[in-house]
DNA sequence: AGCAACCTAGACAACGTTGTCTCACCGGGG
DNA sequence: CCCCGGTGAGACAACGTTGTCTAGGTTGCT
C-alpha cells in the first residue's frame, strides 16, 4: 500500500538495462536499440513506473514546467475566468498552472508567492492584494518572470496586464448622458481600490466635458455591499436627484437593482463588469465587460515568453473593455417580456 | 538576471556554518545556537534564498504536501466552488492543491492525473470524466489516495463523495405535486450521465407512488443544451401536457424559463442546481441545491486523512441536497416585484 | 574531581534523476 | 587487414536537500 514507488533504478535492473537507456527512453530519445526499448516499455509497465518530475527539476536549468498563479478567490468568477484562461495556455505549452487563493489578505499573499517560489515555479502571474497592493513587490528580488494582473504596482519594470477601466466607464457614461440623463450618478467601492480610482477617472472625463459640473455631488464611494449601494440609489430616487446610474461594480449593480424594485421605478443603468444574471433580467442589464479571458492569455504568454527567456517588449498592456448594451441604458424598456 | 538561485550550501558558507545547521534551521529545528541561527538567518536575508522544496521532496519517505484536483473545468461556478473550498482545507493542513481542467476529455483527463502523479502528489480528488466515467481507474494501482466526486465510478475500493441527487429530485418532485401538480414533466440530459440516472430515479419514486403512471410520457431526456431545453418546455406549454416542470440541470432550468418567456405564461418549476441569478429572478427560481463547499471538504479531509496514514472508515458518502423555495414552485405568482 | 549523560555541529551518504564522458561495437574505406 | 567515424550503452558525478552518525563540548551527578 505505502509501499516506495518504483524508480529508473529499479526498471532498469527489471529490463536488464542500464539506468541511462531507462532515463533516454522515458525523454522520448530516438536513438534506443528497439529490443531495449521494448523491454523497458515491458518493465515500465509491469511495474507501473511513473517518472518523477520533482526529483528531474532539481537538476540546475531544468524547469519545473510550473507556473504559479496568485489570485483573490476561486470562486469569484472573475478571478476563475482569468485562471481557466491561464491555465489554458499553460497547458497548450506543457506547462502546468498553480492557482492559490489568498482572500485578499495580504499576509497570506505573501506565503502562498514564497510557497510557489518555493516549489520553484518557472513563472509567477499575481493579481495584487486589495489592501497595500504595493509592499509585496517591493523589496523582492524577482529570480523568476512576473506578470501582474487587474491591478498595477509602483516597483517598477513589472509586467503588467490591465483592462480599460477609465475607458469603459467613459463609454458608458457617455451612453448613459446620450440617451437623455443630465444627471448621471455614480456608486462605487472605496477610491483605495485602484479599479474604482480609474473608472471614477473615466466617468469625470465625460461629466466634467459636458461641464455639467455635477460629479461631486453625484459620486458616492462607499458602497461596499449590495446593501450600501442599493441605500444610495434609493435615497437618489426618493429625492429624485439623479436621471441615470453608472454603478462602478459587480455589487453596485446588484444594490442599484434591488433599490429600483423596492422604490417600484427604475432609472437608465449600466454597470461595470458582466454577470450571469445581466442577460436573464428585465430590461437586460447593460454593463462594460472585460475581456478577462484575454487579459489571461496575455498575462500567461508574457510570463511564459519570459520563463523561456524571451523578453518581452511591452511591460504595461492595457485591453479595451466592451460596452454591451442590452436595454437597461434606456430611458423606457421596449418589450414587455419578463425574461429575455 | 537568469543566475542561478542560491542553495543552502551557498547559506551555509556565507553564515560560515555547515551544512546540515541550515537545514536545520529552514526546517524550524529548536536546537540550534542563537549565535549561529542569528548568522543564517542573516546570510539567508542576504542572499535571498529560498528554501527548495522540489529538491527536499525527492527524499524517500517526505511528502510534497501537494493534492491534485482534476475537474472539467475551472470556470464553472460548480467546479470552482468545489475547487475553493478543497483548496482552503487543504491550505489548512499545509498542503498546496493543484487544480486542472480536463474539459470533460477523456484523453487530457488521463494526461493530467499522470502529470500530477509524475509531480508526486500525496493524494488525487478526481472528478471521472463525463464520457466514459471508468476506464481511467479501473486497471491502475493507486499508491496514492484517490477520492472520486460527483460521478462514481465501477472500480471497486475508490472512496467516493457523492450528492444526493436522487433524494433532492425526490423532495422537489414532491412539492411540486404537493402544489397541486397532477402532471410533473422531467427535462434533463442524456441517462448516460449517472447525475441524470439518479435524478430521474428520485422523480420516479414520486410520480409512481402517487401512481400517476405519467413518467414516461413527460420524461424528456435529451435536453443537452438550454435550447432543445427550451424547444421540449415550449411544446408542453402549447400542448398543455403539464401541471409544472423540474429541470433536471441548470441549462434545462434556463431552457425552461426561456420558454416561459417565449410562451407568455409560466408553470410551477423547480431546478436542480442553484445558479446565481435564481433568486434575481421573477418569480424567484426554487432550486435543489447541492452543498458544493461541502462536498468538496469531505473529499479533501478523506484525501488528506488517508495522505497521512489514516484509513477513512466510510468508501461512499453520500451528502444531502437542500429544497430551496423561493416562488417559482407555486401556482401562482404571489409578489408584483420584478426583482427580488 | 571524575564520569556519564546530554546536546549541538558537521561530515557523509543517500534520494531519483540527468549531463558528461568513455567505451564498445559496427560498417566502410584505405 | 587496419583504421576511422559514427552510433548507442552505461559508469560516474552532480543536482539541492535530508537522515544518520560521530565528534566534541558542556552540564550535572556522584
Amino acid at each position: 500500500m505505502q509501499a516506495r514507488p518504483p524508480t529508473m533504478n529499479d526498471v532498469a535492473a527489471t529490463a536488464s538495462v542500464g539506468l541511462k537507456t531507462v532515463s533516454r527512453f522515458v525523454n522520448g530519445a530516438t536513438n534506443i536499440d528497439p529490443v531495449l526499448a521494448a523491454r523497458i516499455a515491458l518493465a515500465i509497465e509491469a511495474l507501473d513506473y511513473r517518472h518523477n518530475l520533482a526529483a528531474a527539476s532539481i537538476r540546475p536549468g531544468r524547469s519545473s514546467k510550473l507556473i504559479g498563479l496568485v489570485i483573490s478567490d476561486l470562486a469569484n468568477p472573475y478571478y476563475s475566468s482569468l485562471a481557466r484562461s491561464i491555465e489554458r495556455v499553460c497547458s497548450e505549452h506543457g506547462y502546468l498552472l498553480m492557482s492559490m487563493s489568498c482572500d485578499e489578505d495580504t499576509e497570506r499573499h505573501q506565503l502562498l508567492i514564497d510557497r510557489l517560489i518555493a516549489q520553484r515555479v518557472d513563472g509567477l502571474i499575481v493579481v495584487p492584494p486589495r489592501d497595500d497592493p504595493n509592499a509585496w513587490a517591493d523589496g523582492a528580488r524577482w529570480r523568476i518572470p512576473l506578470v501582474v494582473v487587474d491591478r498595477p504596482v509602483t516597483a517598477p519594470g513589472i509586467h503588467t496586464i490591465l483592462a480599460d477601466n477609465a475607458g469603459g466607464t467613459e463609454a458608458a457614461t457617455a451612453e448613459l448622458v446620450r440617451q437623455g440623463a443630465a444627471r448621471v450618478a455614480f456608486i462605487g467601492d472605496s477610491l483605495k481600490l485602484y479599479t474604482m480610482r480609474e473608472r471614477l477617472a473615466g466617468y469625470r472625463r465625460i461629466i466634467e466635458h459636458d461641464d455639467l459640473r455635477l460629479s461631486a455631488r453625484l459620486t458616492f464611494t462607499g458602497a461596499h455591499t449590495a446593501d450600501q449601494a442599493s441605500d444610495i440609489v434609493l435615497s437618489l430616487l426618493e429625492k429624485n436627484l439623479a436621471d441615470a446610474i453608472f454603478a462602478a461594480n459587480n455589487r453596485s449593480t446588484i444594490g442599484a437593482l434591488r433599490a429600483f424594485a423596492r422604490a417600484g421605478h427604475r432609472l437608465p443603468l449600466i454597470g461595470f463588469d458582466d454577470f450571469e444574471a445581466a442577460p436573464l433580467l428585465n430590461p437586460a442589464v447593460s454593463v462594460v465587460a472585460q475581456d478577462v479571458a484575454e487579459m489571461g492569455r496575455v498575462a500567461a504568454e508574457t510570463v511564459l515568453a519570459a520563463a523561456q527567456g524571451l523578453a518581452p517588449l511591452v511591460e504595461t498592456h492595457v485591453l479595451p473593455t466592451r460596452l454591451v448594451l442590452r436595454g437597461s441604458e434606456a430611458k423606457e424598456i421596449s418589450g414587455t417580456e419578463w425574461l429575455e
